[in-house]
DNA sequence: TACAACATCACCATTTGTGGTGATATCTAA
DNA sequence: TTAGATATCACCACAAATGGTGATGTTGTA
């Protein structure tokens, strides 16, 4: 046989970005796109009938996001593997969705045939990451950081990654308008020690104060 | 002759979405893409070489973002006609980029075929709107609010569009990190007057505080 | 003209946030 | 086992933000 197509399904919530990958998609003989969806939600109702072989996941997404996606295919254990697309590159992120068991991650500023070459990759089981992922990836793992300080926001992926579980708790907490009294409330601890982290949080990202510790959150997709 | 191809040039810092419109554009013979840059200061430095009759660009761009090349294009008196291709649907934003002389917008949530017919539509001087985009701009006009509620971001639409100008200059200094004090002393009025136009900043918008605007105005882009 | 919207400022009380120092307990990795 | 990282908390002083009320001058428009 091995006349089978790949089966894909697409999910952005950028139309134009679809109606690129099918364009590109549709160029390879070899790849067959079943189905696509613009929203977390219609995805898990959609996917289940069309048997894709691989999934392309923004990570934004308006109803469900695709780390809830993700979530939801561990637990319902569908066989489809799936292919992150995503603007932001930070390592907590990448290690995250690699967790929950995605099989690829793609910057969108990657080359389109990046792409093919990433379905077929993950179709046969391996992972794939583009360039730039890459050397994120391996950064973080020899501990030495990717030297690439073209922008702003390279300079700031260091101390991105080393936020801990429980700042980067108290940082959502922040970007969710609470005050420090509330948050100590709701996590059960003292004010005084929620105030401690939001220094240390401050101090470790270089910034003035809570504004900027969210403007870097949303920036990089801590927060919701 | 008739013959001739429309000359298009593509902006946006997402290389899968450019590969993408590529693809598409490519579908159809009337055009002819004669270039690309991945951000504003490429595009700058580009954009006289190949003559592009069209220009498609993100706003959001590294180096110099969308409104920043509009207003170079203004000095310079480039004839090339911009389509704006965002992923904000902000009617101030919209507003912003027609005075400064864009001649169409599309929201990136847009069906791919729209390009085309956005292309050939500025190409003849005239403007063109993808379909959201023309619902906001009629509710502004009218002074009736759209009333497609079916997300938050929709419902604060109307309370964005009536920031005024000055609240708007204090809540990009707000969302720098500046104090109350700092920002009143840059703009040489009193500090009590800052604090006075954040609190109805925090009213009309009815977020919580300082932070909950700065979440506001970078989901629409009213800050860098 | 008169009203509405805007920008300006003041004064008040109270809560929050920032900046610093220092301390304790736990856990992990060298 | 020892050093480092993490999480916890306290206390202090000062700056900043929030919430309220009230007032003034300008400007544009009905």
């Amino acid at each position: 046989m091995e006349g089978e197509k790949i089966k894909i399904h697409l999910a952005d919530d950028h139309q134009v970005l679809i109606d690129g990958l099918l364009a590109v998609l549709r160029l390879e003989q070899k790849f067959e796109v079943v189905g696509f969806s613009l929203n977390g939600n219609a995805l898990l109702e959609r996917i289940q009938e069309n048997k894709a072989d691989v999934l392309i996941m923004d990570i934004n997404m308006p109803e469900r996001d695709g780390i809830e996606v993700l979530r939801e295919f561990n637990e319902k254990g569908y066989p489809c593997k799936v292919i992150i697309l995503s603007s932001y590159e930070d390592v907590k992120l990448i290690k995250e969705v690699l967790k929950l068991g995605a099989h690829g991650f793609l910057a969108k500023n990657c080359a389109g045939e990046n792409i093919a070459e990433a379905i077929e990759t993950v179709y046969k089981g391996e992972k794939y990451f583009s360039d730039s992922i890459r050397d994120k990836i391996l950064g973080a793992f020899s501990g030495v950081k990717t030297e690439v300080a073209e922008s702003t926001d390279k300079y700031f992926l260091g101390a991105i990654d080393s936020i801990t579980d429980r700042e980067l708790e108290i940082l959502k907490l922040i970007a969710q308008e609470c005050s420090g009294q509330e948050i100590g409330d709701r996590l059960g601890i003292s004010k005084n020690t929620v105030e401690s982290h939001r220094k240390n949080l401050i101090k470790k990202l270089k910034v003035k104060n809570s504004i900027g510790l969210v403007k870097l959150a949303m920036r990089y997709n801590l927060v919701n």
